[in-house]
DNA sequence: AATTCGCTGTACCGCAAGTACAGTTTTTCC
DNA sequence: GGAAAAACTGTACTTGCGGTACAGCGAATT
């Protein structure tokens, strides 16, 4: 029992490095098998299928982000009253996490499911969509809080600006991609902050 | 000389519908060539291989999204002097062109040849970074005009506001994918729109 | 001691991306 | 109108990948 998890992990262990590195489609059974020095039957042991690897891969992921929000936001919460300072310091937190990362943000397994929606099964779109309004929720509620200490300067829909925290994160990514610029996703997080701050901020006579 | 290029074309259009349709790795030749009615062959005679149609659709589409910052952006400078109300003219267009568009925008191309790095070739990343750049000196030189009339009310560097309104995109883009939502991007454009207004707009006392 | 778990090994299938290359039609150019 | 180049067709083959089927086997569990 021990023994089936720890295989399994280490094959997860490699999918998500040589998916992040090149794609889900471009990374192979056969690598992924070979890396953990088993075989190709082993495999299938473990996943009825490629689609189940995904769905494992992007739990995985989904999970990790998860605590990261927690821990981020949990943590700026404890350090202020203020819920636009929590939220403000949560985002400067954010920003220098993902700018910390070596090499970039490896890449959203979020925003590659949603890229090759067809390729993947109802599953794996509905772990995705239960995600981003999972995500949605958790910083709604915060703007809520924000919102209701220091009303906004523009009428705009909270949703919406938790969805944006979202949009510059995955753009943030695709833009550090494509652009080879690692640190490109923590600056854009520092826009939205920016954002945020002239949104709600009293206004300096 | 016609011909060809007319084959090539239809080849394209049909490859295009499908790639936005279920992805490029998922997109056969075999399919392709069916639905243009040539053979096999036919399809090698036109591209040396699959990474050549990447190319080609990746082409394509910078092209038509060119097409269309110019036509709107360029339509807002007409109807006002003030570069800021040009901005905000244009994003709001923008934002209605992102709306209507029948089960939301079909998929950045860009972004999704920068979520399969490694499948695609070195052609085909760097005609991305490029378009990127592209993308980026082009809004830039609008907020430069902007903050030369009015000063904005927060040091941000209008490279990375420029990247903004790119991130945004894609990530309004992946965000309509994920939630099923084909106004999200839309949504979020109007979201930046409120932002570069509260970052430039002269105050109200 | 029997059974289940966690695999191995072998053999096979179908599909997709190419390769190779000879042959055929269609268009262009002089 | 005839030669040459362009735009294909047709056949046959190779490689790699996802996946199936199934028999067996050693170690751990009960």
């Amino acid at each position: 029992m021990a023994k089936a998890n720890e295989t399994r992990t280490r094959l997860l262990d490699i999918a998500a490095d040589a998916v992040l590195a090149k794609g889900f489609e471009a990374t192979s059974i056969d690598e992924i098998v070979a890396g953990a020095h088993i075989t190709k039957s082993g495999f299938f042991y473990h996943f009825p299928d490629k689609n189940a690897l995904a769905l494992a891969l992007l739990q995985r992921y989904i999970d990790a982000e998860d605590q990261l929000f927690d821990d981020i936001f949990g943590r700026a919460r404890e350090l202020t009253d203020d819920p636009l300072q929590a939220m403000l310091v949560g985002l400067k937190m954010l920003a220098e996490v993902l700018e910390d990362i070596p090499n970039g943000h490896p890449g959203c397994l979020v925003a590659a499911a949603a890229y090759n929606e067809r390729a993947f099964n109802r599953d794996v779109r509905k772990l995705n969509e239960n995600a981003m309004l999972r995500w949605r929720f958790f910083f709604r509620k915060m703007f809520d809080d924000v919102a209701a200490f220091s009303p906004p300067r523009d009428p705009v829909n909270l949703d919406d600006l938790a969805d944006m925290l979202l949009a510059v994160v995955e753009g943030g990514i695709v833009l550090s991609k494509s652009l080879s610029d690692p640190e490109a996703t923590g600056r854009q997080v520092r826009m939205f902050r920016s954002y945020v701050k002239l949104l709600f901020q009293p206004q300096a006579h």
